[in-house]
RNA sequence: GUCCCGGUAGCUCAGUAGGAUAGAGCAACAGCCUUCUAAGCUGUGGGUCGCAGGUUCGAAUCCUGCUCGGGACACCA
């Protein structure tokens, strides 16, 4: 923040080259109690060069230290806190909020860069869980937030619509399958068909042999796999659809796992004209014993592809197509390795664009600690949960505010809201323990709790007279609003930050904050007052529900204006 | 066995370039709606920051060892 560099140009002006002010920058801190000033700058350091104890310098710093951006500055022990001018800081806070309005907290530092986001990638003709879920929230999130920051992004579903699991089900449905029932509820009926699967599977071993043989076949393009193959797919895809209009998730491509079986032989001869490749027990693998990890297989000693291949043609054909900067992967944590495969052969085969790729992993979604497990049929169905969320948030409407216009649409958007929150409010890599009380929780750190917060403010912009113009802001001084400008201030930084470490729970964490902040001075203040001040209090709310808008804009969320 | 995460209040978690007195939410208890939406606000209680060393003026934060939990580790994705 520019008031950060102002208090280190008025310190460095005392020091007379001591310290440059790029150092002193970096020392100066934000106070951790309020009562200590908004700014800090520790003297341990300076301490150490001068030979003097860190009181005293305090001390002295703090008697010579001038600057109109401050109304004081004082030494607290070893420390120089600075208090910044309130009424100039919300000035220029609010003016700038309401004069960028929505662009507030965008950047240009991506412009003319692409980034290639591969998130949610469920798979087909297995329910959509939770953890594509997780995938999915962020993934989105962090799209919003490249776009934010000025970047092209390319937001692809890296559809999981082929493997052995396709051979499986085949089988399956050929012994137990009955047509109606999987037209009625097609995810359902062929999840029970997966599982059934695997519980007779371990009663008779020659289930498995069958499936290997018809995934074959698929492989071979038999017509009869095909056409299940396709069947499965377009109702899975309708499934999904539904979902990804409830959650109102986008992409720019739909290119799943099949769209690259004509393209791995020659990814593989790629490799091999490198050098890369060897054969090591019948199987071809890509050593990397230099990088500290386990070979990375291509094909199988029965000569079919695996994942890697397809991970690896699908990075190339990405980069070739997309030319892009940063390619991310949102994909779980259990497949660190992989992914730390994939770029060492890459890097190995000296591509120069290896470096680009990331893999951004979070942590599963556990049941009684544990991973949840598709084969076992001990997965949540999100549909169902979405479904619950918009009941009871119609229950809230109904009990609290049961004159409410569009009632279900708004509904929809708290409980959806409310889900979305919960999955992104977390640091993204932890684990979480699944519960649905949780998720369903509207008060507290929740997502409704910041649409709530907005729409409060709405409601008071609703029935003021003033208008959204910038001239009549005088800036303001008292207590509760302070936090409030603070925070405003911060949500560019955030915005960074977020992108930095591709954590969109840093946005969320900051909306509990500035919705607490914002709520402590609605308690506390009488907004619709008719005095000098009232514009630049008004200010201060329209302020706050833009930057409440985007952040949750930017997570994903709708923020109604009534509620 | 090797490697990667993680262990902070009863529960869920913040604390990300080492800094002042350890922070929220939930749960418990006690208050606040004839005044801008009570999905809110205010207060109370609650902690050997997994354990032990080390580095430092200063460690929840960095290093080492141990311990507990989770995950990954060649023909699944």
């Amino acid at each position: 923040m520019k008031y950060v560099n102002d208090f280190s140009v008025a310190i460095a002006e005392q020091l007379e080259g001591v310290l440059s002010e790029e150092d002193i920058k970096s020392i100066i801190e934000v106070p951790k109690f309020d009562q200590q000033g908004d700014l800090a700058f520790p003297c341990f350091v300076l301490a150490k060069k001068l030979k003097r104890s860190p009181v005293e310098i305090a001390q002295q710093l703090a008697d010579q230290v001038h600057y109109p951006g401050f109304e004081k500055v004082v030494a607290d022990g070893p420390y120089v806190n600075g208090f910044l001018n309130k009424q100039m800081v919300s000035r220029d806070v609010l003016t700038t909020v309401m004069t960028q309005d929505e662009e507030y907290g965008s950047y240009d530092f991506g412009k003319d860069h692409n980034i290639v986001i591969d998130f949610s990638s469920p798979n087909i003709a297995k329910p959509f869980s939770m953890g594509h879920l997780r995938s999915t929230v962020i993934g989105n999130s962090l799209a919003k937030i490249a776009d934010k920051c000025g970047y092209s992004v390319v937001k692809v579903n890296h559809l999981g619509d082929w493997g052995t699991q396709f051979g499986k089900l085949i089988v399956a449905y050929k012994l137990w399958g009955d047509d109606d029932k999987i037209q009625a509820d097609p995810i359902k009926e062929l999840l029970e068909l997966y599982v059934k699967f695997h519980e007779e599977a371990e009663k008779y071993h020659e289930l498995e042999s069958k499936a290997r043989e018809w995934f074959s076949k698929l492989e071979a393009g038999d017509k009869e796999a095909l056409n299940l193959w396709e069947w499965f797919k377009g109702e899975s895809l309708k499934e999904f659809s539904k979902i990804y209009q409830l959650l109102n998730v986008e992409f720019d491509s739909y290119q799943g796992e099949a769209f690259y079986n004509d393209l791995m032989d020659e990814t593989i001869e790629k490799l091999h004209q490198n050098g890369l490749v060897t054969t090591s027990e019948g199987a071809e693998v890509v050593n990397l014993d230099e990088y500290q990890l386990p070979p990375c297989l291509l094909r199988k000693s029965d000569g079919a592809t695996l994942y890697a291949t397809r991970d690896l043609t699908a990075a190339m054909y990405r980069y070739k197509t997309y030319q892009f900067e940063k390619s991310i992967y949102v994909v779980g944590h259990e497949q660190s390795l992989h992914f730390n495969q994939l770029k060492s052969v890459l890097e190995k085969g000296e591509y120069s664009w290896a470096e680009k790729l990331t893999h951004v992993p979070f942590g599963f979604i556990l049941k009684d600690g544990k991973k949840m497990s598709t084969r076992k049929g001990k997965v949540v169905l999100l549909e169902q949960v979405i479904e619950d969320a918009i009941r009871m948030a119609k229950e809230n409407i109904e009990d609290k505010n049961s004159n409410l216009q569009d009632k279900d649409e708004v509904a929809k958007m708290v409980g959806i809201g409310a889900i979305i929150f919960h999955d992104l409010k977390n640091e993204r890599t932890s684990n979480v323990e699944f519960s649905l009380d949780d998720m369903l929780r509207f008060e507290g750190s929740t997502g409704p709790y910041v649409q709530y917060t907005h729409a409060r403010a709405k409601s008071i912009l609703r029935k003021s007279e003033v208008k959204s113009d910038t001239s009549g802001i005088e800036g303001l001084t008292d207590d509760y609003s302070w936090p409030v400008i603070k925070s405003i201030e911060k949500f560019p930084q955030i915005i960074v930050k977020a992108f930095e470490y591709y954590e969109p729970s840093q946005i969320a964490k900051y909306l509990i904050d500035l919705s607490r902040d914002f709520n402590k001075y609605y308690a506390n203040v009488k907004i619709l007052n008719d005095d000098e001040q009232l514009e630049s209090r008004i200010a201060l709310v329209r302020s706050v529900t833009i930057v409440l808008k985007e952040g949750l804009r930017l997570l994903g969320i709708k923020a109604p204006d009534n509620m």
